[in-house]
Formats: structure tokens, sequence, C-alpha cells
RNA sequence: GCGGACGUGGCGAAAUCGGUAGACGCAACAGACUUAAAAUCUGUCAUCCUUUGGAUAUGCGGGUUCAAGUCCCGCCGUCCGCACCA
């Protein structure tokens, strides 16, 4: 008798001998094989594993297995990154602890995650909201502190004026809180800092040193860093003695210029307004709408005349006004420019504005006048026109030639100038790591002394009122100072969460009680071989891991700059939309914002060659576009219900064949359907090596007790039909001599799909293992057939798991799969001895020839003369010219 | 507004170096088996035409080349990030 594949059965008890077995424990620092610590982006636990999920971790479990197949000693370890926001919010809206819901949210996560059969050291797990985690961050943050890496400063937050609280810009929307939907603003806050500029140059250069990293990643990182060179100038103010400082990377259109505009904060402007009314209006005018640098720079241009004028350092008699304008940020720079409007948008958008001049001083062709016209600014390359002595230089020349004037004639000097700002790190929230730092009105500022980390949140605070609990909190707050024993008070704001993912993977790696991490240990695992996660993290969590990191060799705790030797980011797991337009009962006719939709979760839904009909009132819904899954457009399917019906397996193989992982993955219904026909088909294979004569069949998707899903609602029905017997393999006994094409086809998948894994080409190692059994089912019974089946479940391992060790013990093997090596293939039979080749009339083809590999140019040129279909093609006319591109093509120019 | 990517049959894709476009899969269709259904197996499957052949096809428009999905220029569309979402 047959037996089945149950992955019902099979999930469970295979994961239960790992866990025994302890099989994925990651060995000791001192062990010899070559390291591999393979890492995935760790989840926040907002409740529920999404798919986005369970394909970043199914990729780097595919990796994990093949690298401990191919003898290395793997760390592969899962953690939460469990301070946040959405734990404040659910304990306003729940009134529950935000700790309670983080950790019940973390035990249901892990289940699930279980349940994908992940070969992860879950010894090593970590949660940053326990104070066995943030205590040691706390340590590393005073490190920082002692190295001076932290300073404070005042920093602009979003505001509700209405709720009296800070607001992050994610609760910002169309410019008004999102709880009290009063109109947003920007309030000066004193902030704790971390000098990421420090290292500017540092990080830019590094990222020269990641040869595995997207090129994508790396330019996004650069830009973002944003070195630029250029001329840091002071235009003197007429009647004074005082100038204002600007910063340029366009000195070369220094006589385009047309005035001078200085940020809302700048000193200049705060002191004018002092006296002035209407400028004091104007600042607060600027102060209106959230921090986002989206906001900012697309709200309408502003200016206010400040009725200063500027000496043109070229040209003391030129004298150029001076505005307060709410596009200049005193955070590049020196808060203030100098506008050339003809060669930059914003300057230009500015001029037509308020009607100040606009001079040519760049042409790429002959209109050289120096009237500039239109409403698009010229920023390309040319040849500088109406400056004078520059005249005739291109851009880089003048640019050259002006900075060294300047430096000459002392009124300037060249100067390197980044984007990077340095990283705000205070949140005025409770759930995050607490700021190890006591004010105290005589002694100042001061580290809190170490012997008294961790500094522990309070767990009896309240969140029935907007702003910070701590700050509120009754006792907390309140210490002695630990310089003079007076009364003072601790930093009530917490650390960016930020901060907590800038050195999990170097937690994971070593987990002392009594420091953050034993340098040894960490020398043996970091960096990561190979880290995975989503692009979103491309600038931020990704570009302060690897500033914390650099920060820890400053301070001298490590011995590495970079803590990501490799990085994967993946595409997110998308579904089609299910939606009705919502009847509205306001008189309100074509407003576009006030249309609004009803979704339905592709569960309500059942899929027809039409469309989509509701299944509670079987009436047609509106299929929408493939978008991101996401809870508040339904467009969400649970892990868990795919698990009970399909198993783990077809789930992960679905995750890892249907795209390729870079891009985003459309989640169906039937392609879950055919991962699970194509898991069987390999299962029976295996069987009928097993038992060639026996009945075969199929165990319907189901519960684990039998009963069948009904994909679409979900129900479970009466338990399935007894499995029908159909296929029945021959014999293999009857086994014979060999097969040399299948011979073949296995050396080219073991050699294939090795190299795929190896390369994160995922959906094409699923190809290969289509094609190879497609090979097998063909082929006539022989000993290489049985070779083949054998070896089937070695090239399937890191990606099916339990059907591979379920396959393994099926076949009489001793031991667990898991534990053994990647076969290896006979490089000869990767060679190929026939090769057909393409021929081509004036490039189009006509023909094909099958050859021997390596036929000479000549015989392939005769060949290709030679065919009936050729000649046919060439219609009697005489060759010019014969490519021949030998293995390859032939290509006859007429 | 700024920065970054992506776009190939009905659908997901493949084509590693500029050299036969569509491997592999999903869906669909036809057939076999079956009392029936499911499962399984076999076959068809880019579009069009005057069909043992031919033409057109890789978002759109140009260009380079014997040869372009791949290189160059210009558009269009979609997505991601923008510093307090994680």
């Amino acid at each position: 008798m047959a037996s089945r594949f149950n992955p019902f059965k099979a999930d469970g008890h295979w994961q239960s001998i790992w866990e025994k077995q302890e099989v994925f424990k990651a060995p000791p620092a001192t062990d010899p094989r070559p390291k591999s610590y393979i890492l995935e982006m760790f989840p926040y636990p907002s409740g529920r594993i999404h798919m986005g999920h369970v394909r970043n971790y199914t990729m780097g479990d595919v990796i994990a297995r093949y690298k401990a197949m191919t003898g290395h000693a793997v760390l592969h370890p899962m953690g939460w990154d469990s301070f946040g926001m959405p734990a404040e919010n659910a304990a306003m809206e729940k009134k529950v602890h935000p700790g309670n819901w983080t950790r019940q949210n973390i035990e249901a996560m892990k289940k699930q995650l279980k349940r994908l059969g992940l070969a992860i050291d879950w010894s090593r797990e970590l949660s940053t909201c326990e104070p066995d985690y943030y205590g040691h961050e706390q340590a590393l943050f005073l490190d920082f502190y002692k190295a001076g890496l932290v300073y404070r400063k005042e920093s602009e937050v979003n505001w509700d004026p209405v709720d009296m609280t800070v607001l992050a810009n994610e609760q910002v929307i169309d410019g008004r809180g999102w709880r009290s939907g009063a109109l947003v603003e920007r309030k000066k806050l004193n902030q704790w800092f971390l000098k990421i500029t420090d290292f500017a140059e540092e990080l830019l250069e590094g990222l020269d040193g990641l040869e595995h990293w997207p090129e994508k990643v790396k330019l996004m990182q650069e830009n973002w860093i944003g070195k630029s060179k250029g001329l840091k100038l002071t235009f003197n103010l007429v009647g004074t003695h005082d100038g204002i400082d600007v910063f340029t990377t366009r000195p070369d259109t220094l006589f385009g210029a047309s005035f001078i505009a200085i940020a809302a904060d700048h000193p200049l402007a705060q002191s004018l307004a002092e006296n002035a009314p209407r400028l004091q209006d104007f600042i607060a005018d600027c102060k209106k709408g959230g921090t986002t640098a989206a906001e900012i720079e697309t709200a309408e241009k502003m200016g206010f005349n400040t009725n200063l004028t500027v000496e043109h350092p070229l040209d003391p008699s030129w004298h150029l006004p001076v505005y307060v304008a709410n596009f200049v940020l005193m955070d590049y720079g020196s808060g203030a420019v100098f506008g050339c409007p003809a060669h930059d948008q914003r300057d230009l958008d500015f001029a037509r504005k308020y009607d100040l001049p606009v001079t040519r001083v760049v042409a790429d062709g002959d209109e050289t006048d120096s009237d500039f016209d239109g409403d698009v600014a010229f920023t390309g390359p040319g040849q500088i026109v109406n400056s004078h002595w520059m005249n005739g230089m291109t851009v880089d020349e003048a640019k050259a030639d002006v900075i060294a004037k300047s430096e000459a004639e002392g009124w300037g000097e060249g100067q390197t100038q980044y984007r990077l700002r340095d990283w705000g790190v205070s949140r005025q929230r409770y759930w995050g790591t607490p700021i190890p730092i006591i004010h105290c009105e005589f002694c100042g500022v001061l580290p809190v002394p170490r012997s008294q980390l961790p500094i522990v949140l309070p767990e009896d605070v309240s969140f029935d009122v907007p702003g910070n609990p701590l700050d509120r909190h009754p006792t907390w707050k309140y210490v002695k100072c630990p310089n003079c024993q007076e009364p003072a008070r601790r930093e009530t704001d917490t650390l960016d969460t930020f901060a907590d993912s800038s050195w999990y993977f170097i937690r994971f790696a070593s987990q002392p009680a009594d420091k953050p991490f034993d340098a040894d240990e960490v020398k043996a695992w970091l960096p990561v071989a190979q880290y995975i996660g989503g692009i979103e993290h491309a600038i931020l969590h990704l570009l302060y891991a690897r500033f914390w990191t650099r920060a820890l060799q400053r301070v001298g705790k490590i011995d590495f700059a970079e803590p990501f030797g490799a990085l994967f980011t993946q595409g997110m797991v998308t579904h089609e939309l299910y939606y009705r337009e919502k009847h509205l009962t306001t008189e309100s006719t074509v407003d576009e914002a006030l249309v609004s939709y009803d979704y339905f979760s592709p569960e309500e839904i059942v899929r027809t060659s039409e469309g989509a009909t509701l299944v509670a009132d079987n009436q047609q819904v509106v299929v929408g576009r493939t978008v991101k899954m996401s809870k508040s457009k339904k467009n969400v399917v649970d892990p868990d219900p795919m698990f009970d019906q399909y198993g783990a397996d077809a789930v992960r193989w679905f995750m890892l064949g249907d795209s390729p992982p870079e891009r985003d993955l459309e989640w169906s219904e039937s392609g879950i359907e055919g991962t699970w026909r194509f898991v069987n088909r390999i299962w029976r294979l295996v069987d009928g090596l097993n038992s060639p004569r026996a009945s075969l069949g199929e165990v319907a998707a189901g519960t684990a007790d039998g009963g069948a899903v009904d994909a679409v609602s979900g129900l479970t029905t009466a338990a399935p039909p007894p499995p029908a017997s159909q296929a029945v393999p021959l014999p293999e006994q009857a086994q014979g001599g060999l097969d040399k094409a299948l011979d073949k086809s296995l050396h080219r998948a073991i050699a294939g799909i090795g190299a795929d894994i190896y390369a994160l080409h995922f959906n094409k190692a699923v190809a290969k293992v289509h094609g190879l059994v497609n090979d097998i089912e063909k082929a006539k019974p022989s000993a290489s057939r049985t070779a083949a089946i054998r070896t089937l479940p070695l090239l399937v391992a890191p990606m099916l798991p339990h059907l591979a060790e379920e396959a393994w013990a099926a076949l009489g093997n001793e031991g667990l799969i898991a534990g053994q090596p990647w076969p290896s293939h006979d490089p000869a039979l990767l060679v190929d001895d026939e090769v057909t080749i393409a021929v081509q009339v004036m490039g189009k083809l006509r023909d094909t020839l099958t050859v021997a590999k390596g036929t000479p140019k000549d015989s392939l040129e005769t060949l290709a003369l030679a065919s009936e279909k050729v000649q046919r093609a060439m219609d009697n006319a005489v060759p010019k010219k014969v490519i021949v591109v030998p293995d390859r093509l032939v290509n006859i120019v007429l």
C-alpha cells in the first residue's frame, strides 16, 4: 500500500524532530567550518504574520539550509522589533498595556512562524522591548555619549495644538492631526541627536566596498548623504558690517543672482521679527504644516521682503534684495541661499511670483540673450554667458574659477557640504528605550551611572489622555542627582525605535547577560553574510545600522565597519482589490474626495471567469488593481489557513517560484493550488520507487483531521472521498542500463539549482526542479531514473524541507536530510556535444542547423548557404557579407 | 517637489556577454480514464495572414548595429523612499 504525503502530519512531525534534536542551533564560535550568518529583517509584532513575512523568511530559510548543506556553520536567528507606536495606539483604543499587547502578539506570531518550518536557532530569540535587550542599548548610548557622539539641540516636531501633543509624520494626514483634526504646526523642542554626520564621508566611501549590495540601494544612500562641493561666501549687508553666509553648489551662476533668501528660523529673520509684527506673522505662517520634506517642498513658495539689501561680492555697487522664504531649510548649509532663477526651478518660481529679474548665465545653444523667458529653468550643462570674464567657460571651469577667485580675494571659500543631517533620536513616547540621562538643576545634564542600568520602564502608566505617560507619571522621573544627591529628574524621552534595530544583529551573535555582546564571538559571526528585507528600508534602517556599527568601531567595541556583507531587497506580496463604491448620503456630486469604497477580503469573494461576486449577497463586486496587501484595503491573505489547507511546503514553493524575488509577488488561489499539486507530483515519484504497483492517491487539500476546507468560504466540509487510484507507475525494478539524457538532466539540475539558490534566483531554481521532474516522469525505468529520484529530495530540501525529510525517510535513508551534504555533479555531463545554430538572412531567422559543438566557421557558412530555406530567402542574391558566431548563429547580409 | 526603480503572451515569468524572444508555471481549451466529480495522464495555446509558408510583436517614439528585450536619446505609466510608520 502506497503511503501518501500528508503535510498536516508531516509538517508538525518534522518540526518537532528538528526542535528536539536542536538541528538548527548555531554551533559555538570555535566551530572550524566557514561561518555563514543569514539574517532577515526582524518583524514588528503587529499581531499576525503576513505574507510579506512569509516570503522574506522563506527566502532566508532556503539560503540558511543551502549553506548548511554546502558545509557552512550557520547562524540563522529570529527576534522581535517590539517597541513602537502601534502598541501605544492599542493601549489607547483597547485599554491594554502596550507590553501585554506586544508580548501576546509575539506569542501568536511565533506560533505562526514555526508552522513555516524555518531553520531557525530559537535559543537566540530576542525582543527589543525587554530590559535584557534595551538595558544594553542604554549602555551603548552611554558609550556614544562619552565619546562625544551624542548632543542636544533644538529641533522641530509636528505639534497638534488641540491635543497638545507631538505627532509622528504618519499621524499627520493632509496637514491635520489624525485624532483632533486640528491643523498641525511645527514646534521646537530640545532633543537628543547622534552625530551621524561625523561619519558622512566614511558612510559614503564605505558604499564602494559593498560589492554584494544592490546598486540601487547604494545609489539611494549616496544621494541621501548628498555630498556636494561648492562655495561658501558672504554677502555684505548694505550699510552694516554684518553679512549673510550662503552656501551654493552653483558658484558659476553668481552673475545670474537675483535675490537672497533666508530660512524663517535664520537668526537674522528672528532678530528682524522682534520689531516687525508683519514678519512675525509671516514666520508663523511658515511654521504651519508638518515637518516632512514632501510637504515643505510642495508647499507654495512664499517670501517676505525684508527691505534689506546685500552687495554682490563681484560688484559691490550691485545690490540684491533679501527675502525670508519658506522653501529655505535652516538644516542645510547655512540656512540661506542666493537665488539664480534662470537656472534653478524653485528660484524661478519664486522670482516670477515676486517679479524679480531673471538673467540667463548658462546657454546650451545660440540663445544667449540675458533675458530669460518662460517658466522652466535651464539646469543642464552649457557655456557661461553674460558673466564678464567667465564668458565661454564650461560650467565646471567656471565653478573652479569662481572658487579660486573667492579664496584669493577673501570673500569665500570652497566647501564640501552633505545633505545628511544628524539623527534625532528623542521621542516623546512611552513604548521605547528610556534615554539614560538625568537632568539636575545644579549639575546640568548627567549620564545615568552604569550601575543603575537598566533604566526600566514603569508598568503603571495611563493612556487615557494624549501626551507622554512617562512625563506625567507620578514618581518615575524623580531621582537623586548622581553627582550632588539633590532632587533631579530623569529624561522622559525614549529612543527612536530605529536605534533598537541598529544593533540587534550584533546581539544575536552573542548574548552575555552583563554586557551588550562579547567581541570575540561577534568577530566570529559578523558581518552578516546575507541580509534580506524590504526595499522600503533601503535608506533609513540600513544607514542607521551602518552608522551604529561604525560608531561601535570608533569607541573600540568591535573591529569591523560594515554590518551587512551582502544585502538583498525583496518585493512585496500583492493581491487584487475587491470593492464597491459607497453610496454617500450627502448631496455632493463630483467631489472626488467624497468618493469612498467598501472593500472586501478575498475570503468573502468568489472569483468567476467574468469577475467576482460577494458570497454574502451573490452580487458582483469590482475587481480592482493588484496592490500591496494591506489591512485597510482588506486584500490580505492570512498564512494560517493556507498552512491548514496546503501545508507549509506548498506555501513556501509558491513564495519562491512565482516571481523573481526582487519583484512584487501576486498571491493567487490558483497559484497555490498549482504548487500544492506539484508537491504531490514529487511525492508520487518517490513513492513510485518504493511501491511501484501499489495504488497511488492524493491526500485532498484539507485539514489535519481529514475534513476538506472549502477554498473560498474557509468552512470545513465533510471528510473527503477516499483517494482513487489512477496513474500506476511502471515498476522501477525493471531497471537496466543507464539513461544518458536523464543523467545529463539530473546533473544539470544539481549544478543549476545550486547556482540559482546561491545567486538568490529562487524562481529559476524552482523552474529547474520542474524541468527535472518533467524529465524523470517521461523517462523509462533505468538505474539513472532511480538515481534521479533518490537525489530529488536533496535538491528540494532547502525549499520543501518537510516533504524532503518525509521522502528521505521513505527512501530508507539514515538520519535527517537537513544534515546531508548537497549532491555533487559531474562537470563532464554539463557539456553539450551538439549545438543548434540559428541561420539568419538579413537578421531574420530562416533556418536552424544542428551541428557538432566547435564546428569551424567556414563549415558553418557552407552549411548555412546550402540550406533550402536560406536559398529561398536569399532569392538568388549574392551575399555581401556572412557573419558567423561559432556555436551560435550565422547571419547572411545581402 | 526631490531621490530610486520597474514596464515581455490572457496571467506570473525566462532569455547569465548585443546573437533562435516566450524555458518553466498559472489559467483556458480538446481528448483519455471515471456511473459522475475531483485527481491524474496526453495534446493545443503571442497576434495576424493568402498557413509545408510569411508578416508583426518585449509600454510609446526615435537612434546605433550585420543583429537590440538587452546599448543611447526623448516621452508615457506604475511603484518605493523623503529623516517621528516599522
